[in-house]
DNA sequence: TACCAGATTTTGACAAATCAAAATATCAGA
DNA sequence: TCTGATATTTTGATTTGTCAAAATCTGGTA
């Protein structure tokens, strides 16, 4: 009765896609199955069977949604994920830059219990190291609107709030350039043609990115009273 | 090419199995499926593909007995599994009586990365909460012969080095009557007939248990200058 | 030695998850 | 409206791990 592995990473994809494509649109089939590493036409046969159990809606040739209940269930692989993420960078001293693939095995296979410990171990926090929310054990989960670094005002201080990638390589960059939760920087000038955006970071340095990678760092105002 | 969960089980199911028969038994194929909860000719079917791979050596009506490599794979497995056991009672704050099954599921997703830091944390402990030894990451274990409270000596105080058992019923049972690792017993009294044994344990608590439950207590003689 | 009880193996079937490749649908543009 | 490029679905096969039940083997006993 309770999800396989496999099961819980099809939902967590929908949901991840879902929550980039927004609330209403269907997630392409080809999307899905290149998220998950599978050939197209076993994404169709794993989502006909989700729509059986009710997971998913499914129209055919348009795509797929989470129904409440997958959107329920995606929620909580997502906490367990990022539960453990900062579990293992607060209690066991890894990188952020690396707990992304341990996680990815350990989310299947913790239980309730200890992820309750591990939420109480951590004080019940509200965000993972890479700034990505934790969702309640209830399912629901609150996303910040936040600014990126392509659409923040320029030369105006802005505290990193999160970076969204999971991929080792570009955390690694993020951190060499600054670019991690907390951090403080600021636009200098964007450049449509060049694609680029010059940002001023701690210590003054100066560093020019990519408009891809600017999207994918989130920002928020710097507020009047740091310690209000 | 790595194995699957299902093979690190068997693997671990037959390393088990030999230790309690003995190093040039073979494990009986009907032991082993009953120890994996799946019918005797799942078993017969999966440990001839072990034997393909090299895993084991299978004889017909015989039964199994691992390889050398297998071996190695096997205790790799149970150290993981007892070095999360460990991990979860020491750094985790669980009950040493609930560990085991959490510890079965995650035996099969932490990385070589992972447990090593787990280790290190813990400083390279040699047992886990059970008094089992923790298998070397060479895939060497040493085992100690210890007594058990069926053959040690009488009217002895002895301390208890290890608890053979997972399951939570048994281990609740001697938590309940003070039979612990490290804790102080006394054999009062031995009744073949009666199939019991009566103990003299902490505070001068007399419990009188089943020779059965007895032989699943490992015990030491205290030392005479306990603080060597 | 012949037989029986119990353990073991074999056989056939099934569910989950996948792929390759053929068939089909959709949509934009002529 | 027709057509072609692209996305999606279908079909048929494969792998892994499992069960049920029939067939077979083994070891002890008469």
């Amino acid at each position: 009765m309770l999800p396989s592995h496999t099961v819980e990473n099809y939902l967590k994809a929908v949901f991840q896609a879902q929550t980039v494509l927004g609330p209403d649109e269907l997630v392409p089939m080809g999307q899905l199955a290149a998220a998950l590493g599978v050939v197209p036409g076993t994404a169709t046969a794993m989502v006909k069977a989700l729509a059986q159990s009710g997971l998913v809606r499914y129209e055919a040739y348009a795509g797929v949604r989470l129904t409440s209940a997958g959107e329920k269930l995606a929620a909580l692989v997502l906490r367990r994920h990022r539960l453990i993420e900062l579990f293992l960078v607060k209690v066991m001293g890894m990188s952020w830059t690396d707990v992304h693939d341990e996680a990815e095995h350990l989310e299947h296979a913790v239980s309730d219990r200890l992820i309750d410990r591990i939420d109480e171990m951590l004080g019940r926090p509200a965000v993972d190291p890479h700034g990505d929310p934790i969702p309640a054990p209830e399912g629901t989960v609150t996303v910040p609107a936040y600014d990126t670094l392509l659409t923040c005002p320029l030369h105006s201080p802005m505290v990193v709030k999160r970076v969204s990638d999971q991929e080792t390589d570009f955390l690694r960059f993020a951190e060499r350039h600054d670019l991690t939760p907390g951090q403080t920087v600021q636009v200098e000038e964007r450049d449509t043609a060049a694609d680029s955006v010059r940002l001023r970071g701690t210590g003054e340095r100066e560093v020019t990115i990519g408009a891809r990678a600017a999207s994918k760092v989130l920002v928020e105002a710097v507020p009047r009273r740091p310690q209000s």
